[in-house]
DNA sequence: GTGGCTCATGCCGCCAGGGTATCGGTGCCA
DNA sequence: TGGCACCGATACCCTGGCGGCATGAGCCAC
């Protein structure tokens, strides 16, 4: 009878939230299987069934409830206990935050707030791809950014959150009248792209990362405002996450999945050997905010 | 950046309450460089330092004052889930604990005390040897036992903790005078046994256990007051856990440590396949017990 | 009945975490 | 002052737990 573990309360305080193993699974970043094995064996060791299951549907049972309000208590203070230590060993200047423009205010607002105790963090934007520049610089500490970035070896990665990637077209463009489309549709469209990075994220979006293929032809933006005045102008087409299509709404730009685009993902990037318990506050609290968000996302 | 793990906040409490690696490592059940490195980790993953070492000293940093008081509060909300949640779903008749004569009863009073909150538990004391027949015969749902007994392969044991053996031997005997025995100086002596079992315990006790080779001969003994009895008036060796000396003092027998005998276990034991979730409480509360026991032992 | 959704199971591969052996530094004592 | 005992750190290896993939099995909808 081995020992109960945080990221056992973690596992089932997310199934509870859901009741869904296939969907609590993606939250946390695992395949569907771990988790229902790791839920069993929390099962075993308390000796207690938490939750009935069907092939249909996922309730918790009276004790289950009980150890959900518990396990979210346990994990809140260890969640203290780790927020204060930091505070406790870092009375250093504020953290300096860089995102690019056009980045979810709302997660970085919720971030912060989970990152009460501390400074309140400096934060500066740059254009896309020049993130990991201003820390490699020394002139930020931690980052925003979607990977991949070009230079993998010298940051840590703290990868968020994954979305889908959708397809900006012109409300009136043909393809905008079909409400999917595969990749071939795209054949011989314009694709807007960002200006810096290399075109690193445009590879990487059409899965062409180690090919020599050639890219499509298009221009090219320095933000996302700009990127999708390219749509509504020059009648290209531009790959966008699908939260981002959520955040700005136009009525001239048509959002439309497309089959085959490899996903978008945020995450939060620091230089590798970072001592700074600022940062490491940081980050946990970014992943608390992503732990915790119930309908962040789809 | 991993997450932080209830281990973590385990071994640290362990290394901050006596302030040195290798003894918490043997509280904890693993060695010294094992735990060294868990705490470097804890602190690399945190960023702070929390402890200040020296190659004689180890001394709380401030920031380590800090984790430690929330570290001990996060651990018990994480107990206070796990018991919550088997009282829930445990209103069942009170658990039957079988001992043998002689156990530590301090031992049973902590852990009953950490057991708080489910109906008291029944104890019935039985002959030496006899623990494991009442679990096969559903007439006990635990039994504190000391390992090895003859069937491992029907019950679970959680190996609560690990004693030396020391040879009791009438205090007038020629070896009493001697404050070290070796295994040689034993040949030829009687040794006391204990009735029940087979002599597995002897024979584990010298290491003999897969082996054929001849046991010393010696009379036979139901429990301690009978085995000490029979040291006294026959003049024979028997061996014993060091706490047993400890807590059975007699100024007609004197204890003494002898080189190469195998340590002794109390353990705990229920049929495999246990799904009572009291059972696993009882268990939990028995190892609360053991890890908080500053000096239970030496 | 059939297809899709969901949870369970079998099997495999990896690496975090533990063990052993050893080193290096430090205070104590002869 | 040299030897020794103690203690934490480092190097290296190895195992078991945990996660991934593929697949099975039950259930509802249409």
């Amino acid at each position: 009878m081995s020992h109960l573990e945080v990221r056992d309360l973690r596992y089932f305080v997310a199934v509870a939230e859901d009741l869904n193993f296939t969907r609590a699974a993606r939250r946390l970043n695992l395949a569907q299987p771990a988790l229902s094995r790791a839920i069993r064996q929390l099962e075993d060791r308390l000796g207690v069934t938490l939750l009935e299951r069907t092939t249909r549907a996922v309730a918790l049972t009276p004790a289950g409830a009980v150890f959900l309000a518990d396990a979210r208590a346990a994990l809140a203070a260890v969640r203290v206990a780790e927020t204060r230590v930091a505070a406790a060993a870092a009375p250093t200047r504020p953290l300096r935050v860089v995102v690019k423009p056009g980045s979810d205010g709302a997660l970085l607002r919720a971030v912060h707030a989970a990152y009460a105790g501390f400074p309140p963090p400096e934060v500066s934007v740059v254009g896309c791809g020049e993130q990991a520049q201003r820390l490699r610089a020394g002139d930020a500490d931690v980052a925003f950014l979607r990977r991949p970035v070009d230079d993998d070896a010298e940051f840590e990665f703290e990868d968020l959150l994954t979305e889908p990637r959708v397809a900006a077209l012109p409300a009136d463009h043909r393809l905008a009248a079909r409400v999917r489309l595969v990749r071939a549709d795209l054949d011989g469209e314009p694709i807007a792209r960002w200006a810096a990075g290399d075109a690193t994220s445009l590879r990487h979006t059409l899965g062409l990362d180690g090919t020599t293929r050639p890219l499509p032809t298009g221009p090219e933006a320095a933000d996302l405002s700009q990127l999708l005045e390219l749509v509504a102008l020059t009648r290209a087409v531009a790959f966008v996450p699908a939260s981002t299509a959520v955040h700005t709404p136009r009525p001239d730009i048509a959002y439309r999945p497309v089959d085959g685009l490899l996903p978008s993902t945020v995450s939060l990037a620091y230089p590798v050997g970072t001592k700074n318990p600022a940062v490491a506050a940081y980050v946990r609290a970014a992943w608390s905010v992503v732990d915790d968000r119930a309908a962040l996302l789809a």
